[in-house]
DNA sequence: ACTATTTCCTGGATGC
DNA sequence: TGCATCCAGGAAATAG
C-alpha cells in the first residue's frame, strides 16, 4: 500500500530516471477508466510535453511538464496510485502486465507504464497541484498539534485525513502511535502536549526510516524499478496481531476503527 | 462543521 | 478440487 515513504521512493525513482526525458506518445486504456481528469484534456496535456521534474506531494506523484522549448511550467500531471498502483519505467519490448491503464512512450525509448489491478488510483491533469493537508515532514511540533484541536474522532482516524496530514496511511499511523505510547482509539483532543510531542516526533521518525529503506513491501508494492522496500521487517506493531510486542513481548492487538485494522500493543500504548 | 458509514475494485486466503 | 465468501484499504460519496 503505497503511502507516503512508498511514494517518495516511486518519485525519487522516477525524478532521477525520466527527468528531462519527452513524452512522445500517450496511450490510455479501457473501459471504467480511473481518471479525474476527462482521457482527452490528459493526452493533451501530455502530448510532447518535456517533464521537468518528478515528485510527491502527500500520496500523490506529481510530473512536472513542459511545452517543449519554452521554461515555464505547462501543467502537472498527478498520479495517485490507490492501493495497488505502480509506475513503472520499462523497455517496449517488456511484456504488458494486465490491468496496465495508461503508457506513456519516450522520446528516449523507454515507457513509463502505471498499471493498478484494483484500479483505487487516479490519474489527472492540474495547473496547481496543491495537497489538501500538512506535508508531515515540513511540520512542526506546534503546527501538528493545532491540527488535531477540538477533534472528537479517533487520533488514528486523524492522521489518516488527508485534509489534516497528506501521506499518512494505515501503516504509518500505527506505527507512530506505537512510538507515541498512544492507543489508536483515543479521543484526538484528549492527547496532552506530551503525548502530541512524541506523535509528531515518532511520526516523522517513522517515516523518515522508511524512506531510507525504499518503504514497506506489503502485498504488491514495487519502486519504479520493479525493487521492492525493506521497511516491513521493522513494523514494531502493523500486521504483528498476536505476536509478542517488541518491546514488552505483550501480544500485539487489532481492532478495526472506522472500517480501518488498527494494531497496538495493550501495555506500552495508553 | 464534523463524524461515521458505505462504496468502489480485484486477487489472494480461507472455509466447507 | 472447486466454488463461494471474506478481506485488504484510500478517498469520495452519502447519511446522520
Amino acid at each position: 500500500m503505497p503511502e507516503l515513504p512508498e511514494v517518495e521512493t516511486i518519485a525519487r525513482g522516477l525524478a532521477k530516471r525520466i527527468t528531462g526525458d519527452v513524452i512522445e506518445s500517450v496511450w490510455l486504456g479501457s473501459k471504467p477508466e480511473p481518471l479525474k481528469s476527462p482521457a482527452a484534456q490528459i493526452e493533451a496535456a501530455l502530448q510532447s510535453k518535456k517533464i521537468s521534474g518528478v515528485r510527491r506531494s502527500g500520496k500523490h506523484i506529481v510530473f512536472d511538464l513542459q511545452a517543449p522549448g519554452t521554461k515555464g511550467s505547462a501543467a502537472q500531471w498527478i498520479v495517485h496510485l490507490g492501493m495497488t498502483g505502480r509506475l513503472l519505467v520499462c523497455s517496449p519490448d517488456q511484456e504488458t502486465e494486465k490491468h496496465t491503464h495508461a503508457v506513456l512512450r519516450l522520446e528516449s525509448g523507454r515507457e513509463v507504464r502505471f498499471v493498478d489491478p484494483r484500479r483505487f488510483g487516479r490519474l489527472a491533469v492540474v495547473e496547481n497541484f496543491t495537497p489538501p493537508g500538512a506535508e508531515p515532514l515540513n511540520t512542526s511540533a506546534e503546527q501538528f498539534a493545532t491540527l488535531f484541536r477540538g477533534r472528537k474522532t479517533p487520533i488514528k482516524s486523524a492522521l489518516l485525513n488527508q485534509k489534516l496530514l497528506s501521506g499518512v496511511g494505515n501503516i504509518y499511523a500505527d506505527e507512530a502511535l506505537f512510538r507515541a505510547g498512544v492507543r489508536p482509539r483515543r479521543r484526538a483532543a484528549s492527547l496532552n502536549r506530551e503525548e502530541f510531542a512524541r506523535l509528531h516526533k515518532g511520526l516523522q521518525q517513522v517515516l523518515k526510516e522508511a524512506i531510507r529503506l525504499g518503504g514497506s513491501s506489503i502485498s504488491d508494492y514495487v519502486d519504479s524499478n520493479g525493487e521492492e522496500g525493506f521497511f516491513q521487517l521493522k513494523h514494531r506493531v502493523y500486521g504483528r496481531e498476536g505476536l509478542p510486542c517488541r518491546r514488552c513481548k505483550t501480544p500485539i492487538k487489532r481492532v478495526v476503527i472506522a472500517g480501518r485494522s488498527s494494531h497496538y500493543c495493550p501495555k506500552c500504548q495508553k
